[in-house]
RNA sequence: GGCGACGUGGCCAAGUGGUAAGGCAGGGGCCUGCAAAGCCCUUAUCCCCGGUUCGAAUCCGGGCGUCGCCUCCA
């Protein structure tokens, strides 16, 4: 079957055709570093994770450009608060750290500890809005050369009325939006409330760049039009974000982007749900807010936090809750645990036809989920098939070795799109493992007084201990 | 007010025309020195009301409810 996704442009599921066969090229809108990403991030860039791996299992060589935006009112606030230096130097001739950087860059470095901390893979390149104001100032008179923006007050807007197609992406329609309850608080004057702002000229207390289009700074918009275009070319394959995105952000990337080149700027927009928290809303007021250092501080472990982000559709609201949390580890170590097993076997023979059957059904399956717009639950719910067929293979005592490697490898291809499944046990230190030798001595001479007193200690340090009719399994808790 | 999504067992969730996958939690059993793990058994007329159809959780209409976006929040 093939690969298809739900496209936020036509509402519909299409099939993935990439411009370039083979070659899927995507762009994701990345965080603001101003604060340490929430767990709600976490869910679009675990999202956005799994669309890569997955690509890349098909066959597809991703091209994948998260961009970091780095400028932004919060960030101009903080840094007007702490006194840095407001002028970000020459954009032609920049230096090699700006004086902004001061505050963003260890929320960057912080962005990056948290997303390998949830195996998100690396991205072939995390562009910064601050390094990309060159492009930006040239889209942006590419623009002004077609008539399309106008100038008040020393800021650039964008006019909507010169894009015939503005609201194909939201379904918003431009005579409603008139009527739209809220009011801009935007200071700046446009002739249309809602024409959005490509630059903002140079104002006290705010940072600026010397330009060609004089002193200033980027709107939002521009940076994601300029650098995807920059990088992956004027068209490219895959764009995705948040829900909210959708509007105004991405739809005002496409008008920008497609009257400067005149050509179709991304061919599927994949949006993700956004993630509750115990039923609302995550929000600060709430109490429910969490990045995932508080996660992790509060002992939960990442790779489950992963999870539970990747268990749910993408594309449904996302109930995150600490009984859901433990669910997903759960889950986690019932496939740990299978693996141990099947590590355990050593019985020759060769892999019979119902295994053999077994096995490929699953792998099909799985595929055939994930191919189904990511529907990772139900790829999950033939992992969980899988599991409990092989466990009672094992428990029937007739699986082999080969056998084992057979189910070993279904896991293990689809852990390279999930990615939650340890990458091995460690070792031991001899101290522990002479423990665990004198609890099976004990337990010979029935001395279960020693021997229970020797698991308990264990469990206490995290090595937990198994009896079976093989002998003692242990792992970590 | 405009646009959109969703409502399946205690919880999470698959399923888009043929009489309800899977997981977690709970209960019972087998196994075990005990435990753990594992296996087996166990809980649903799919929000409500109409309609279409031989047949609907699935399609249409109307309710009710939840959630999101409507200018810088993933």
């Amino acid at each position: 079957m093939s690969l298809q996704f739900f496209n936020t442009l036509t509402r519909r599921k299409e099939p993935f055709e990439p411009i370039h066969p083979g070659q899927a090229r995507m762009y994701t809108c990345g965080p603001t570093v101003y604060n340490h990403a929430h767990i709600g991030n976490f869910r679009t860039y675990v999202f956005e994770d799994l669309l890569r791996r997955h690509l890349k299992v098909k066959g597809h060589r991703v091209t994948h450009v998260m961009n970091i935006t780095d400028v932004e009112d919060k960030i101009i606030r903080e840094a007007c608060a702490r006194g840095i230096e407001l002028d970000q130097g020459d954009a032609l001739n920049p230096p090699e750290r700006i004086p902004l950087d001061e505050v963003t860059e260890p929320f960057l470095a912080a962005f990056h500890d948290d997303r390998r901390a949830l195996r998100i893979e690396d991205a072939e390149s995390y562009p910064r809005a601050t390094r990309y104001i060159p492009q930006m100032v040239a889209l942006i008179r590419k623009l002004m050369e077609k008539g399309l923006c106008y100038e008040s007050e020393g800021s650039i807007y964008f006019s909507i009325q010169r894009f015939p197609r503005y609201g194909c992406l939201s379904g918003h329609r431009l005579d409603s939006m008139k009527a739209g309850a809220r009011v801009d608080q935007d200071e700046y004057e446009k002739d249309d409330a809602r024409d959005f702002v490509l630059w903002k000229g140079r104002r006290e207390g705010e940072a600026f760049w010397k330009t060609e289009l004089g002193e200033g700074r980027p709107g939002w918009h521009i940076e994601c039009s300029a650098m995807a275009m920059e990088i992956l070319g004027e068209s490219f394959d895959i764009h995705c974000g948040g829900e909210d995105n959708i509007f105004p952000h991405h739809e005002n990337e496409i008008a920008q982007s497609e009257c400067a080149t005149g050509k179709r700027f991304v061919n599927y927009w994949l949006h993700s749900r956004h993630l509750m928290v115990e039923g609302k809303k995550m929000a600060k007021s709430e109490g429910n807010f969490f990045t995932l250092r508080d996660l992790i501080d509060k002992g939960h472990d990442a790779i489950t936090i992963r999870f539970a982000l990747a268990r749910q559709h993408y594309r449904d609201s996302l109930n995150f809750t600490f009984e859901g949390l433990k669910a997903a580890g759960e889950e986690r170590r019932r496939w740990t645990d299978l693996l141990l097993r099947l590590e355990e076997i050593t019985a020759p023979g060769a892999v019979s036809e119902s295994l053999r059957d077994a096995v490929a059904n699953s792998d099909r399956e799985i595929e055939a989920a994930l191919d189904e717009d990511l529907n990772t639950p139900q790829a999950i719910a033939h992992l969980h098939e899988l599991t409990t067929e092989a466990n009672r293979r094992i428990d029937s005592g007739e699986m082999t070795a080969a056998e084992s490697a057979a189910v070993v490898g279904v896991f293990r291809k689809w852990d390279s799109v999930f990615a939650v499944l340890p990458e091995g046990r460690g070792s031991l230190d001899a101290e522990i493992e002479a423990l665990i030798e004198e609890r099976l001595a004990a337990r010979k001479s029935r001395n279960f007084a020693r021997a229970d007193q020797i698991r308990n200690d264990l469990a206490a340090r995290g090595i937990i201990l198994e009896d079976t009719a093989q002998g003692t399994r242990w792992k970590r808790g």
